[in-house]
DNA sequence: AGCAATAGTTGTACAGCACAACTCTTAATC
DNA sequence: GATTAAGAGTTGTGCTGTACAACTATTGCT
């Protein structure tokens, strides 16, 4: 016994992938017209428009193709629009659709839900003691890898 | 401010998503001749052999035609055997080689180097909170999922 | 005017997975 | 004991999500 905290740190993390089924292909909630990715990028669009496709690929850390697929995907579905910056027609500036607002609230609210049933099944010390650690944990994370991810 | 639990949890989440690299093709090290599944195929036949496909397949939550395939790649690269059990010759007997207890070995060694490098980066108040809350999480979206996953 | 840099697109390839239909082996039923 | 059902594994096929490389178009710089 008497495990070392690293140790302890990797168990836990082995079993939130494998709990979250994180092997299988990308299905955020099954039934949604987008995946994993396309959510992140419907937040970051929510949250501070407009966006270059630039800009969206650094936020997510994607190749700019890959970007570039996804957000003529995007568009195709009428989530979001694509406009040329009149100041400098090389750039896009993404914005939301109406839809695209809608959906990614439903999403939010999903998800919410989701973080409710969690939250109220544990103990309101562990509430607080994960409320201290987990950030903690992603800002060690972070800084470990330096800021400077892969792409 | 004062911003819901549930909320927190949310942006904590997402933050570990994507500081982590989630969106990204698997790489668990670069360099590493395994993906992340078969990383874990690797632990769970290094916990407790031996195990038949159909049991590897419950475990890490995948179709029984994927671990197939890749039990098949493992063996190829002389990373585990596959005997026939001779009392039941429809099951295999999925065992690592010492080439592939080798490399789990190593794997969890350079993963724990990286664990204690972000505990280290950590006060102990939060190396605390941690262990407290995340295994609480864990459980809690073990719990919600009702433990029959997807397949 | 010409050249370099920047944003985005397209062609291509690949990994990892699921689903469905198949074979082979064992167990159950009569 | 023969027949049928169930279980383990395999193979064919297709899809999603990604990167990399080579391309076009626009802008900025000298």
């Amino acid at each position: 016994m008497a495990e070392s905290v690293p140790e302890r740190v990797h168990m836990m993390l082995m079993d939130l992938v494998r709990g979250a089924g994180l092997l299988q292909p990308e299905r955020p909630v099954p039934g949604l017209p987008v995946s994993l990715s396309q959510g992140f990028a419907l937040h970051e669009l929510d949250t501070d428009p407009p966006l270059s496709q630039r800009d969206l690929a650094e936020r997510l850390r994607l190749e700019k193709s890959t970007v570039s697929r996804m957000a003529a995907d995007l568009e195709r579905k009428e989530l979001l629009s694509r406009e040329r910056d009149p100041h400098n027609r090389r750039l896009y500036r993404l914005r939301l659709t109406d839809q695209g607002r809608a959906l990614h609230e439903h999403m939010a609210r999903t998800f919410h839900g989701a973080y409710v049933r969690w939250v109220t099944a544990m103990t309101s010390e562990e509430r607080d003691a994960l409320l201290v650690g987990l950030p903690a944990l992603v800002r060690a994370i972070r800084a470990d890898n330096g800021g400077e991810q892969s792409p």
